[in-house]
DNA sequence: CCCACTAGTGCGCAGTGCGCAGTACCGTCC
DNA sequence: GGACGGTACTGCGCACTGCGCACTAGTGGG
């Protein structure tokens, strides 16, 4: 099964919840990400996702210069961003439930 | 947050979990899936992923014809298929625990 | 000087679910 | 008996989104 299949929908709800920790920038999302489990994001997606749901109106930006690189674009949630967090959590929570129903109720091979 | 997105990679789990409780035919697991919850799958999508499956020599296929319309293709897990499922599975578990401590980790907006 | 790490952008591709149209078989209703 | 609706499957092209890869650019180290 090709995990970057089932990140499909999913990674806009991830990056809205690891901002809602603390803002961040691009490739400390990634960072954060990987570090909570989700091990094969591609920071291509990372840093396309933050422009969609920034382009969406969910984040906000603004751009720190750092002293060990090129300046950094944090982004942060705003009030649509948190909503946007609020209904993707319920739609994810709603979706893994019907999957985990779905899966319990076949034949036990791998007890 | 758009659901049919959610579906992607999850599909090929679903319609073989469904087709592990017993063998089916395109329409009738259409129905199945729906009655498990996934609404809002298209058959279009089920078909695909039957065909998809079934070349990829999960299933097998055989065909019954009926009495009250055109003929019903059969797909049926065989030992492939199985282990496929367990496999698929097991990675969706792996990752629908990630992303829910991942969303543990937020503060709590709605308790 | 070249390289590695940090940080971001852009382009085009790939997988997969969906919409829609079409085919075909059956029973019913007018 | 022809139109219609439910059953059942196929095919085509589109949309979305994640990925690979190349590129720019700043910093510091061998």
């Amino acid at each position: 099964m090709d995990t970057t299949q089932l990140l499909k929908g999913v990674l806009d709800l991830a990056v809205l919840a690891v901002l809602d920790d603390e803002d961040g920038y691009g490739y400390d999302v990634v960072r954060r990400l990987r570090a909570a489990g989700l091990d094969d994001v591609a920071d291509a997606s990372v840093y396309g996702t933050l422009r969609r749901l920034f382009a969406a109106g969910h984040l906000t930006s603004y751009v720190v210069p750092s002293v060990e690189g090129p300046h950094r674009k944090y982004y942060g949630l705003n009030a649509s961003g948190r909503a946007e967090l609020d209904a993707a959590a319920k739609t994810w929570s709603g979706f893994a439930d019907t999957m985990a129903a779905l899966l319990a109720a076949r034949k036990e091979v791998a007890a």
